[in-house]
DNA sequence: GAAAATAATGTTATATTATAACATAATTGA
DNA sequence: TCAATTATGTTATAATATAACATTATTTTC
C-alpha cells in the first residue's frame, strides 16, 4: 500500500538519506551502489538479488552475481535495506537510521510489504528473551498475509 | 541447551508423536518420512537439507534432492519440523499440534535452537497487525544472539 | 608527490539451496 | 479389479550465494 503519487521523490528521498548517513559515518555510497539502491527503490515492492542483477546488466553489461550481493551487502549492514528472508528478497528501508528492529507485513496477494516498527513488539521480545536469559541481537519477524487493501 | 539424559527417548517420542498426528489426520507417515523425521533428531540443532541428503544416502544411495525436500515438506506441512529461514536450515518440533505460532532463539556461539511459544508475543502479534488491518497467515519470528549457557 | 596500505570492483569458478517435469511403484477406493 | 490417488524414483536444471584471486581506485603516510 505505497500510495506515493510521484514515485521519484520516494527514490531521491531514499538516496539521499542514504548519502547523508554515509557521510555521517565516513563511509562511501560509490556509484555502484547508488545505482543499486536506486534499482531496488524502483519500486515498493520487494526484488529478488538475480532480477536485480539483470536490471543492472542493462545499464553495465559486466556485472556479475558479486557485483549485486557486495552492493546488498553493504547496503544491508548500513540499514538502507532490508533482506526478507522468507522470501529470499530485498526491499529499501523506509527510515534507515531511526530504529533497530523493525518487522515485515507480507502481502501474499499482492506482495507488498509494509515495514513497520512497534515498541509493544520490541519490549515483547525484550521481555522474552530475558526470560530465557538470551542476549539478542538480530531479531527476524516477517508476517504473511492478506493486507488491508486486498482483503476489501 | 538440551538437557536430555538419553537423546533416543526424544527421537522415540518424536515419532511416536508424529505417528499419533498421522493417524488422527488419516495421513501417513512412510518409512521414508520417519527415517528423515529420525535424522533431523539425530541432535537437538538444526540441520541442513543437503547434510541430511548426505545422511540419508548412507542408508539409501540412491536418495536424491527431491527425496529430502519432498519429506521435509511434508515434515512441516504436518508441523513436525520448522523451517528456519534465516538459516536455510530444519529442525525438529518439540511439541507438534500444540501451538501454531512459536519463536526461535538462535545461539550464534553454539548454533543451539530453543524453540519458544509465548501468548504475549501471539497477543502483540494480533494487536500490532490488527491496527494495520491485516490478516497474518503465517509467523516467522526468528531471533539471534547467545543463549544462557554462551552468556557464562 | 611517490610509495604503501586499504577499499572497491572485476572476473572466474563453484558452492549451496531448491524445484520442474516426467516415470514408476504402491495404496486406496469404487 | 481397475481407476484414481498418493508416494517415490530419476534426470535435469533453476535459483541463490560465495570463495578466491586479479585489478583498479582511493586514502594515508612519509
Amino acid at each position: 500500500m505505497s500510495n506515493c503519487k510521484t514515485h521519484k521523490t520516494c527514490i531521491n528521498e531514499a538516496l539521499k538519506k542514504a548519502e547523508i548517513i554515509c557521510n555521517e559515518r565516513g563511509i562511501k555510497l560509490t556509484k555502484l551502489r547508488q545505482t543499486v539502491l536506486k534499482l531496488i527503490w524502483k519500486s515498493h515492492n520487494y526484488v529478488k538479488a538475480y532480477d536485480l542483477l539483470d536490471d543492472l546488466k542493462k545499464i553495465d553489461s559486466s556485472a556479475k552475481p558479486p557485483t549485486i550481493y557486495r552492493s546488498l551487502d553493504f547496503l544491508m549492514e548500513n540499514g538502507f535495506i532490508h533482506k526478507i528472508r522468507s522470501l529470499n528478497a530485498f526491499i529499501g528501508c523506509t527510515h534507515p537510521n531511526e530504529h533497530k528492529e523493525c518487522y515485515f507485513l507480507i502481502c501474499d496477494n499482492c506482495q507488498n510489504i509494509e515495514e513497520c516498527c512497534s515498541e509493544q513488539i520490541n519490549k515483547v521480545v525484550t521481555s522474552t528473551t530475558g526470560k530465557n536469559h538470551f542476549e539478542p541481537n538480530q531479531v527476524t519477524l516477517e508476517i504473511s498475509g492478506i493486507c488491508q487493501d486486498c482483503i476489501n
